[in-house]
Order: structure tokens, then C-alpha cells, then sequence
DNA sequence: AAAACAGTAATAGTGTCTGTTACGCATTCT
DNA sequence: AGAATGCGTAACAGACACTATTACTGTTTT
């Protein structure tokens, strides 16, 4: 099982945007995510630094939804938390002496970033609102 | 470093078309790759139960292409050698008890199907035959 | 018969990710 | 002011996936 960032992202966003404009502690939103508020408040660090949410320590704080639902995309989410790509080129250089060796990653570099874009292109098609109207549609 | 085994199969399909209809050895192909030979064997394996390549041994045995270089699409060797999903649930199960926990894996199921059908679709439109030109090409 | 080469099991090492504890700091409430 | 609450973050352990490597068996050609 891979990296999960990305779909807690969207979790813990519907909560937030659910409960809005309420402030949820890393506890209660750990509670329903089930693990550890410090994975919570790990992830929501980089949203945060993504002008997504807004912390605030001490009595009766939490977070908060900055952005709103409807403008986050999960094409932006999946970049702000999942940076990087989804291919990997070799773990050891190839033979530089092999013509294919050589090339086989400048020839690929390109249609990686294409493959890449169009998943979040198709990603960029849903938002946080979305998502939350299909999880509570279903809730019924 | 995550998982190469599709830019290595990528590299081995191509250099099986380049020297076509020669054998290649696993030793040699891991030369080129910089990579052990029974890495080599492991991948090829996953290709020939395919039908993509075929492999004999004894002397003056090794691999060979059986496929056509313009008939294997990118998307089509990604099924093969990494099956599963881009995109990874939570690690442990979300609580039950919270209405969004309840649902959202069920919500964001097809969202993530669609994204990743996106990937592979813009991966079908490139074929072995496609890189090997782009490697050849840019190496003169 | 000997050499070459695939097939495969077993193992070690590395890297990434999640989960957890611990502690410091900021903020609110009494 | 002091206590309670909750974030911020470092440190560490465990799980897991992947790569690399060794070693051995079986098959085919020369």
C-alpha cells in the first residue's frame, strides 16, 4: 500500500468544508481519518503553507477552511501534497555507451509529463464541494 | 526511489526492436540498463507471459521480440508490468461512525479510475516504435 | 560432454511511509 | 497569573516495497 497523502488530503478537507465554518482539532479530524492527530497535523501543515486552511493553537483552536470548496481542485490538491511524478526513470544511470542507454531517458522525460498531465487534468475537474455533495448524498 | 520496472521494460522493448531479429542476452541487456541480470529476467518474465517476447535457452539462446514495436502502446505495457492503482485509499479504514469516513472512499473510487484511464489513454497514444525513433533520432 | 543461458528461490540492503511518543510554544479561559 | 488546550516538530520504530545479488537447477546448443 503507497502513499495514502493524497486521499487524507481530501478527507480531512470535506470535513473541514462539512463543518464550516466550524474549527476542527487534529484530535477530532484523527478520529475520523482513524490515526494519529501528528499525521493529521502533517499533512494539514502543508495545506496550510498552501493557503488552504489556518491553524491556531491553545484553547478551543483547530482548523480551519480558508479556500473555498468549490475552488480547490484535486489537480491542485494532488500537487501541493504529492509533488514529484508518478514515473520513475532508472534507479542506477543507463550505459552511456549504449545508443538506447544514452537517450532512453530525454526520449521518455516528455511522454511522462504528458501521461501526468492529463491525469491531473482530469483531476482538475473535481473539487473539494464535489466530492463532499457525493459523500453525503450517499450518506442517506 | 519508487518503482522503475515500467521505464525498464520500456528500455529492454526497445533495444529487443533496435537489434530485431537478434537475440539479446539478459546479461547483455543488464549492461545496458546497468542493472543485474536477473532483474532482466524478472521483467522479461512478466512481458513473455504476456506474448510480448519470447526466450530461449542454451547457447546462442536470449530474448527476442515477438510482438510488433508498433503494436505495443505505452499504456497497454503499463497494465502489464504495474498492475493496481496510482492512487492509494487510507491505510487503515476511516471510521464508520463519521458521515464522511462512512463514504468517501466509495465517493472518491470512480474519481480516481477516470483520473488514472486519463493517464493511460494519453500513454496508448505512444509505441515502442514511437520511442525508439525519439532515442535513435536524438542520438545523432 | 561441455558451455551457455534462462528460471527461480532466498536474502540483504535501501528508501519511503505511517504511526507513535515526547516536548516546547502559543492561546484562551477562569 | 495559572491552568488547560491544542498546534509544531523532532525523533524513532515498524511495516512495506523495491532493487540488487548470490546460488543453484534445468534446458539447449555446439
Amino acid at each position: 500500500m503507497v502513499n495514502c497523502r493524497f486521499t487524507v488530503a481530501i478527507h480531512v478537507l470535506c470535513l473541514l468544508a462539512a463543518q464550516h465554518p466550524r474549527t476542527l482539532t487534529s484530535e477530532f479530524i484523527a478520529g475520523s481519518v482513524n490515526t494519529n492527530p501528528v499525521v493529521i497535523r502533517r499533512i494539514l501543515g502543508v495545506l496550510r503553507k498552501a493557503g488552504l486552511v489556518r491553524s491556531q493553537p491553545g484553547v478551543s483552536g483547530g482548523w480551519g477552511l480558508v479556500a473555498k470548496p468549490e475552488s480547490i481542485t484535486l489537480g491542485a490538491l494532488y500537487q501541493i501534497v504529492r509533488p514529484g511524478t508518478v514515473f520513475a526513470m532508472h534507479s542506477q544511470q543507463p550505459n552511456v555507451l549504449c545508443p538506447v542507454g544514452r537517450n532512453i531517458q530525454r526520449g521518455l522525460r516528455l511522454h511522462f509529463q504528458k501521461a501526468q498531465a492529463a491525469m491531473e487534468a482530469e483531476l482538475d475537474r473535481i473539487t473539494i464541494a464535489d466530492v463532499l455533495e457525493d459523500v453525503l448524498e450517499t450518506s442517506t
